[in-house]
RNA sequence: GGCCCCUUCGUCUAAGGGUUAGGACACCAGGUUUUCAUCCUGGCAAUAGGGGUUCGAAUCCCCUAGGGGUCGCCA
């Protein structure tokens, strides 16, 4: 019988949450679900002076976006509350009293710029600096005088030549050297813990069974390592996921698009596309077929087998896996993810607005030709603005011919025949036997034209099922333009 | 620079000693749709390089090259 899975999503407070650690909390999430262990959400606020409240509401606001609920954690509390770093002081006290009182921390009375003074000097020399251990070995006395003096201090943690090895879930088997490694502080001189510390506290003490996180924290790993066997905690299995890449294969910035979450959801994006896309990355289905929805997805984590190797971000995917979950939404639910999108649209007139029914089906009649929900105004556009501008190439085969002066104005006849407040399909295709006898044209001389006049593009929607979205009068507008 | 990690089509990846190296996106071509999108079919395209081990290496080992991470009183 092994311990239920309990993992946890820790991100520090500090900006908006971006695309690569919510692909963290989501491989945590999934692992919890598919598994049915639990995922913890713990905010990390150690950093007095970069973490806002502000930030972390757009990281649980980022998180519910998503999808991605959470068992324990802020606003729903849990068994080992608080959630908030911030808030667990009295806890890191006690473990760093545990370890003062194995002689395993000790107090560092230098300050930033004498560290910075003596790592200049060894790297000038061409050296690696490491804290050299000034303080590792002061007497009673010297520090009970510095103390009185009020000198500021740091607690750090007393190293010591072992290795740490441990078998990462990602990469296997990967050992450093603790010599390497320097006394590090655990405690700053303002009393916060420091990340490293405060992570193995929590960890520890939540129970965390599983640490998966980005490829950045291999080195933080025996640090934790040290801490773990000294506070007698048990220690998680660890996975360290790869970074993802832009297109240059540099690190995702926001010169390749969007980097944050909610810039995913302003563009368009889709929750379940999102989440499909970064489930990909660096993690592949067993069945290979990589349209996965939700549900399927939350139950596909059991024996996961991770990528080692950075991945980039394609945006070309997430478009199709975005147009996929579009065309795959409900005519309500794609009326509902429309909304946004919908409401901005400036050309659309209040009566018309109004027309549910007719708003309902006119998303749907555009909806398949939609790669994020942003198109929306690209594609209804045409249903209302009747001064189309089709690119000059094709305005020049398609319209400044004599074949298209001659079936505008026969157009223009025939469609002002009836008045009946739209143009039926059967008008046009009356109006294409007439053209065929009366002028020789035919087929795509009869469409194309006719199309880049009502809809000003050689491509789009179909004119059988837009006619009915369009009133005789615009019609007969467009036609108009194109008779002199 | 030290330490650690990584390297299969343009991109995401599968194959963990024996396969014509598979799939997906993108791209190209054909079909369906009077166009486009959708949908269907087909095509293009990869084991970084060099040494080993082995009857047999994308798979194991070594070296080289390239890439990434990290070296904070940030997380």
């Amino acid at each position: 019988m092994t311990t239920a899975v309990r993992v946890r999503f820790a991100p520090s407070p500090t900006g908006t949450l971006h695309i690569g650690n919510a692909r963290t909390a989501l491989f945590n999430w999934l692992y919890a679900r598919s598994l049915g262990g639990k995922f913890i959400l713990r905010i990390e606020d150690t950093d007095q002076v970069r973490s806002t409240p502000e930030a972390t509401q757009a990281v649980l606001d980022s998180m519910r976006w998503l999808g991605i609920d959470w068992d324990e954690g802020p606003e729903c509390g849990g068994p080992h509350a608080p959630y908030f770093q911030a808030q667990r002081l009295d806890l890191y006290r006690a473990q760093l009293e545990n370890l003062a009182g194995q002689g395993l921390a000790y107090r560092c009375f230098c300050t930033d710029a004498e560290l910075q003074e003596r790592r200049k000097a060894v790297e000038d020399a061409g050296g690696t600096f490491l804290y050299d251990g000034r303080c590792r070995s002061l007497g009673e006395a010297e520090i009970k005088s510095k103390l009185g003096a009020g000198a500021a201090f740091s607690w750090r943690f007393r190293t010591e030549a072992k290795t740490l090895a441990w078998d990462d879930l990602v990469r296997g088997p990967i050992s450093f050297d603790g010599a390497l490694l320097g006394d590090f502080i655990i405690v700053r001189s303002d009393g916060f813990p420091t990340y490293n510390f405060a992570v193995v506290v929590d960890d520890g003490l939540m129970g965390i069974t599983h640490v998966l996180r980005g490829e950045d924290h291999v080195s933080n790993t025996p640090r934790q390592l040290f801490l773990y066997q000294a506070l007698g905690l048990p220690v998680p299995r660890f996975g360290h996921l790869s970074m993802i890449l832009g297109e240059n294969r540099e690190k995702l910035s926001k010169r390749h698009g969007a980097t944050g979450v909610m810039e995913f959801r302003e563009n368009g994006y889709l929750p379940d596309a999102l989440i499909n896309h970064l489930a990909l990355l660096g993690w592949a289905p067993e069945d290979g077929i990589e349209v996965i929805p939700r549900e399927k997805l939350k139950k596909a984590f059991v024996s996961p087998h991770f990528h080692a190797a950075p991945a980039v971000f394609d945006y070309a995917k997430l478009d199709f896996l975005n147009g996929t979950a579009i065309r795959g939404l409900t005519p309500e639910s794609a009326w509902e993810a429309f909304q946004p999108f919908l409401a901005k649209l400036d050309f659309i007139p209040a009566q018309i607005r109004s027309d549910r029914p007719r708003m309902e089906a006119m998303v749907e009649l555009v909806r398949s030709h939609c790669h994020r929900l942003s198109d929306l105004g690209r594609e209804l556009r045409v249903l209302f603005v009747d001064e189309l501008t089709p690119p000059e190439e094709v305005r020049k085969e398609w319209l400044l011919t004599d074949g298209a002066r001659a079936l505008a104005k026969l157009a223009s006849e025939r469609l002002s025949a009836l008045d009946a407040p739209t143009v039926a399909y059967g008008e046009i295709q009356q109006l294409q036997k007439d053209a065929k006898t009366l002028l020789n044209l035919g087929g795509k001389h009869f469409f194309k034209p006719l199309r880049v006049m009502l809809l000003g593009a050689e491509h789009g929607l179909e004119l059988e099922k837009v006619l009915p979205f369009l009133t005789r009068a615009q019609v007969l507008r467009r036609l108009g333009r194109n008779l002199n």
